[in-house]
RNA sequence: GCCCCGGUAGCUCAGUGGAUAGAGCAGCGGCCUUCUAAGCCGUUGGUCGGAGGUUCGAGUCCUCUCCGGGGCGCCA
């Protein structure tokens, strides 16, 4: 906000020299407003004159031959404004800037009024409409057979407070959880038929005959006991019956029961979705089918018994293009051997137009390849097996069609996924520009050329000497050059339509050693688990619910305390512990002590200064003598608090630029501690002192509602008191 | 082989292309008759892995390189 206040005092003191002529109109960049070195060289700097010195010396103005004789005329144009106090120019430069203490009590009394929701959400409305987006989160989004793990915990930690902070940055978001249920998937069918064995094993032992007795437990099943618990609960719905229907049932059954499962442990996580997308219902409604269609008849989808690779040189260059024979026998590796020549599969057969010949409809005949390489991939991908079921990415591929073409229509989508799905960037960003491309997308751009340019199936000499423009691999890849724009076009789309977030691995570190997020029994280590551990050991005594609350509040801390695109160690003992080293109860301390001391100061019966007496009325009448006025000047400790709190619409913006959630984590740990400093130097109550006190606290009121603000983005819980324990040891 | 992430104080890590690189913990020394001591103050501690480059200026950007973690499926 004062950062706002500054940005337009530069701007018009830029204007001023503008308008002196002393400035060329335009040709110089924007002033930033930065922090300064420190709280000696004042509140915020701008290093312009340094940026700027350049432009304006090239736009034959001649005044200023060096940044500091411009920082000198900036410097000049500043003090003649109201809001600001001082100004100096140092270093190379910088031009550092000292707001006045009435500026800084409008801030407190704009802030004042809006609360904890006001200030969180201050930026919305106020981000140029152009910047509005609606964007829809996808996160999480694990198959549902079994809990959400402590790896997925990063995951929901994130993308929930990603979201928190979008919103509150003014874009409209929507949030959204894919669940990878679709039957035909590996995963799925192991999980449906360890969850039968159970079932079968428990009829047994009930009682009943098994109905199934050659089912053997599949190999790589799922041991967990959650299994066995799953499976208890089916046969008890139904005291047995279930088991004579077969592992699709299974499935079935298990599935939902794992989806609420996992609805349960992020409820309790402080995580919420907008919408519980089912993969498996576009298998049922037949989006997938028909989206297939489409790619193979825009050409970018098709039968032919060969997988095209890209051999990536350093920087992701290409260096080679391969065609794999998939008809025969795949064996061609024969070391010593040549690189493999295009062979009989000629190139540019990629393209539109050739796909008539080959491909029934019915199933169980060739493999169908999404010639994802068109699009950057480093490697064709499968959509449907030779046996005709389809892959998890043919679903991608419809899921992401019906995410564009909804109602609400979002201009962005966002990814989060975990860092074992790294290598599946490119192929989303290829599935979505496949889509993209097969919609008809790019009409306006380059895929009107693509349409009508002429299959090249019969000539590939041509095609690999004579395109012009091309370089060999794609010549080799694409054929013509308008094709190759095209998927170029629908690739670079893509890009501004569709962010993967990748979140790196967590350590879950126990007496310093790892914790396996899986267990050698079979057995995961759940979210829900991790939460209640940690709540038991913060508050012993307590009833489950709080322990919950308290150990959200830490593990939420704690995974957000890193950058998402970070490894890092969690570590289990520190969270654990009750104590000063805990950066959690740091910040919430410092919260309930404001609580306090507003209780305090309220029951002594003051109110927050009221407009009229704050020193913004006395200094902000007259620039002369600013700071030596009626208004006695703020405590150095008073200034760093109002600054800090003051800053967090700031913050919001970077973390929604950039996605660095982190970042706001860090200012809650610094705003904690700077109201710590202020709290230990400033007494709030002070009968014999009444109008300080009542300055005092608004600046608590402010330092409140923005602590409050952060910790909610976080999804953490602002405890108004925290009453210790009696010492443990 | 290629891709992603990391390498900053004894440890865990911050750090918008800017000024003398900062916190916490650990170590040492202080502060509760006063609004919550889960707090505060003081002090010790650095070839920002290495080498080049870009520029007025690099921990930050580019190239190369060394070390550590992860990923490269007709799994999802």
């Amino acid at each position: 906000m004062l950062r706002a206040l500054l940005a337009a005092a530069l701007r018009s003191a830029l204007d001023r020299l503008v308008a002196a002529g002393r400035l060329p109109a335009s040709g110089w960049p924007e002033p930033e407003v930065m922090d300064t070195k420190g709280p000696a060289h004042g509140d915020f700097a701008t290093n312009w004159a340094m940026v700027a010195v350049k432009s304006v010396a090239a736009g034959g103005e001649g005044a200023f031959r060096n940044p500091r004789e411009l920082a000198e005329a900036l410097a000049a144009e500043l003090r003649a404004d109201d809001r600001v106090a001082s100004v100096e120019v140092a270093g190379p430069g910088f031009v550092n800037v000292r707001l006045t203490d009435g500026a800084l009590a409008s801030g407190v009394e704009e802030a004042g009024s809006l609360g904890a929701e006001g200030i969180r959400d201050w930026n919305r409305g106020r981000l140029p409409e152009s910047e509005q987006r609606r964007i829809n989160v996808e996160f999480v989004s694990v198959n549902p057979n079994g809990p959400i793990t402590i790896g997925s915990g990063r995951g929901a930690a994130y993308g929930s407070t990603l979201c928190n902070v979008l919103a509150a940055a003014g874009h409209e978001v929507h949030r959204e959880y894919y669940i990878n249920d679709g039957v035909n998937s590996e995963q799925m069918r192991l999980f449906g038929e360890s969850v039968y064995y159970y079932a079968l094993q428990q009829a047994v032992q009930a009682g009943f005959d098994n109905p199934d007795p050659g089912f053997r437990f599949p190999e790589g099943g799922y041991k967990g006991d959650y299994v066995q618990e799953v499976a208890a609960w089916i046969v008890e719905c139904s005291a047995g019956q279930d088991a004579t229907e077969g592992p699709e049932y299974f499935v079935e059954r298990a599935k939902d029961f794992m989806i609420d499962i996992q609805k349960e442990a992020l409820d309790a996580f402080g995580v919420s979705f907008d919408t519980w997308f089912s993969e498996e219902s576009l298998h049922v409604s037949g989006v997938v089918a028909r989206c297939i269609e489409s790619l193979e008849e825009k050409g970018v989808a098709d039968r032919r018994p060969v997988r095209t690779k890209l051999k990536l040189g350093k920087g992701g260059k290409v260096e080679e293009v391969v065609f794999e024979d998939q008809a025969g026998a795949v064996e061609e590796d024969e070391p010593g051997s040549p690189p493999p020549t295009p062979s009989s599969f000629s190139p540019g057969t990629n393209h539109p137009g050739n796909n008539e010949e080959g491909a029934p409809e019915t199933q169980s005949t060739q493999t169908l390849w999404l010639r994802s390489t068109l699009f950057g991939d480093d490697m064709d991908r499968v959509l449907q097996r030779a046996d005709g079921r389809l892959t998890y990415i043919a679903s991608d591929v419809a899921y992401h069609a019906d995410k564009f073409n909804r109602p609400e229509n979002a201009d962005l989508l966002i990814t989060v996924l975990g860092p074992d799905h790294h290598g599946y960037i490119e192929r989303l960003h290829a599935v979505v520009a496949a889509h993209l491309i097969a919609e008809g997308g790019l009409r306006k751009a380059e895929g009107a050329g693509a349409s009508e340019s002429e299959p090249n199936t019969t000539s590939q000499q041509s095609a690999i000497q004579g395109a012009p423009g091309l370089a060999d691999w794609e010549a080799q890849l694409y054929g013509t050059l308008e094709w190759r724009d095209a998927c170029r076009a629908a690739r670079a789309l893509s890009e501004g339509r569709l962010k993967v977030q990748i979140f790196q691995l967590v350590r879950f570190l126990k007496d310093g050693k790892p914790a396996p997020m899986r267990k050698r029994d079979g057995n995961i280590y759940a979210l829900i688990d991790l939460v209640r551990e940690i709540g038991q050991k913060v508050k012993p005594g307590a009833p489950e619910e709080e322990q919950l609350k308290a150990g959200k509040d830490v593990a939420r801390f704690f995974y957000l305390m890193r950058h998402h695109d970070t490894t890092f160690d969690f570590d289990l003992d520190l969270a654990e512990r009750q104590s000063d080293e805990n950066p959690v109860f740091y910040v919430q301390y410092a919260h309930a002590r404001i609580c306090s001391v507003i209780a305090k100061a309220e029951e002594a019966g003051f109110t927050a200064a009221a407009p009229q007496s704050t020193p913004s009325e006395s200094t902000s009448t007259s620039h002369l003598g600013k700071n030596e006025g009626v208004a006695p000047e703020l405590h150095p400790k008073e200034r760093a608090l109002v600054l800090k709190a003051l800053d967090l619409p700031y913050e919001v913006l970077r973390c929604a630029e950039d996605y660095g959630v982190n970042r706001l984590a860090t200012y809650a740990i610094e705003l904690a501690r700077t109201y710590h400093h202020f709290y230990d130097a400033c007494r709030v109550v002070d009968q014999a002192d009444p109008e300080t006190s009542r300055r005092r606290l608004g600046y608590c009121k402010v330092a409140q509602a923005s602590l409050r603000a952060v910790l909610d983005l976080l999804g953490v819980s602002a405890p108004d008191r925290m009453d210790r324990e009696a010492p443990t040891g």
